[in-house]
DNA sequence: GCTTTATTGCGTTATAATGACACAATCTAA
DNA sequence: TTAGATTGTGTCATTATAACGCAATAAAGC
């Protein structure tokens, strides 16, 4: 699934050469949910010199399939492999593309992008949203970026290009498959309360839900281990601790939780 | 929206030109939804020479929105304008692409297309989906292919490179689509009846449905008008005659039929 | 060590949605 | 005129959902 050939080599090169392995027009970006003392937050990446942040994202090469560059972009970033990604949209709005973010990211090793570079055309990216276990994560910046957030996503401010707009679509996507499948598996850690799990569906959600009522219908599912023991350590009762199923998850994940029809 | 010039105005400059004008990489698939006599079928068309079918997509040129491609397509195709037609997936397999199918195309005009010719590259194709009015498309076919076909979606032979795989990740959309949104008013004529939008909904879903407990579920979605007036004609007991009541179609597509949270 | 406080485990009850089925009405073809 | 197939309408048992009660308990404060 997921090659991590370190790619390209140099600046330079991506930009003289890139051409040449890079697929024209089509990217990637990718929008990853961490669940980390009950909020919910994307990995966003600060641009270098051009101040501001962006989705992790990345080109398609030539030869790869496009799931596999978001795997790729994920590994990368996160170190992670085998984890829930899905694609979720294509964005494919003409001015999307912001040249200006290159141009400051070239301009540092005193680089000017010719008007004709492959780089100054629009690309089409399609958004993948990956739901990760934070605790698990460890998190790289690379050479065109500095730093790196974990950032609430009620508190997320402007963003680079339409990325605002491509986090909306998944956080909505989200919401939808949380009617039908079994998310949590990938966004909390292998043992875990129904205070949080609880608290995960609340923020997708953002609505306050009824605790025994979800933790009926979440028990109905039939896919959670409940284990003897409990999480101690609040200054209250201590709830006992959780474990996915993993056969019935895998069922679930692929026959969905319902059917309705 | 959808904005229908011709395009391209020869194959000869498609080959020489196209990509002064068309966007590299990136192409659209359109599964165009009818359901006609009781039977859900798609439109696909017959490329030339190649003896293929396929489905109706097309290039999107270097400053249209992807969507609006997709929706000039449709245009083009049908006739038709303002139309349901929705994204649901991007195909980027390395492999996808089939140079062989241009190069029957080109060489009925003694054309052979270079080695490192645009239209030689993997093209990513991103799916649309439509429901339209069987009865109201005037179908075209064009210089590229020679005759079209509605097809049973039951009864689908093999198709042009992936377009298999884009057909059945469409009908799962669709009936994914179908639990929360109102499905219906672009497939079926303005008026309808009871057992005609069962027997579309048993279609898309593949499965019987009871008769009463589906009228019932149906009425309660409360975006029917229910007419004084019976369809007369079948041997039988006449059915009411039901239309989409607009404005409470349109606030369920925006909200969808449940949110069970 | 005992009490207080917030929170959890494990319920109950009323209401709504669903699945399975009964029966009379009615349209056309024979 | 009748037969046959299909529709309109309704019932009933089961299941799911929403709203809420109360005892148990972990940790903090006194």
């Amino acid at each position: 699934m997921s090659k991590t050939k370190p790619f390209p080599p140099t600046l330079k090169q991506l930009l003289l050469k890139g051409n040449e392995q890079i697929h024209p027009g089509v990217s990637v970006d990718c929008v990853i949910f961490g669940f980390h003392e009950n909020v919910l937050k994307i990995l966003l990446l600060e641009v270098k010199q051009a101040n501001i942040w962006s989705l992790p994202g990345g080109f398609v090469l030539k030869n790869e399939e496009v799931d596999d560059a978001a795997y790729r972009v994920l590994a990368l970033r996160t170190g992670l492999d085998n984890i829930f990604l899905q694609q979720f949209h294509a964005f494919g709005n003409p001015n999307r593309s912001d040249v200006t973010f290159h141009q400051l990211k070239f301009q540092e090793y005193g680089i000017k992008i010719p008007k004709d570079n492959w780089l100054t055309q629009r690309f089409v990216t399609v958004g993948y949203y990956a739901l990760i276990d934070f605790s698990a994560a460890i998190i790289k910046a690379d050479s065109y970026d500095s730093t790196y957030a974990w950032v609430d996503v009620q508190k997320i401010g402007t963003l680079m290009m339409d990325h605002n707009f491509i986090v909306e679509k998944a956080l909505e996507t989200l919401r939808t498959q949380l009617a039908y499948l079994p998310i949590g598996k990938n966004l909390l850690p292998k043992k875990f309360t129904m205070p949080e799990i609880q608290k995960l569906y609340e923020t997708i959600l953002n609505k306050k839900l009824d605790r025994r009522n979800f933790q009926r219908k979440m028990l109905g599912f039939g896919i959670f281990n409940k284990l003897n023991e409990t999480r101690k350590g609040g200054a209250h009762k201590a709830p006992f601790l959780y474990t996915f199923n993993d056969k019935k998850y895998q069922k679930a994940l692929k026959d969905g939780l319902y059917g309705s029809w």
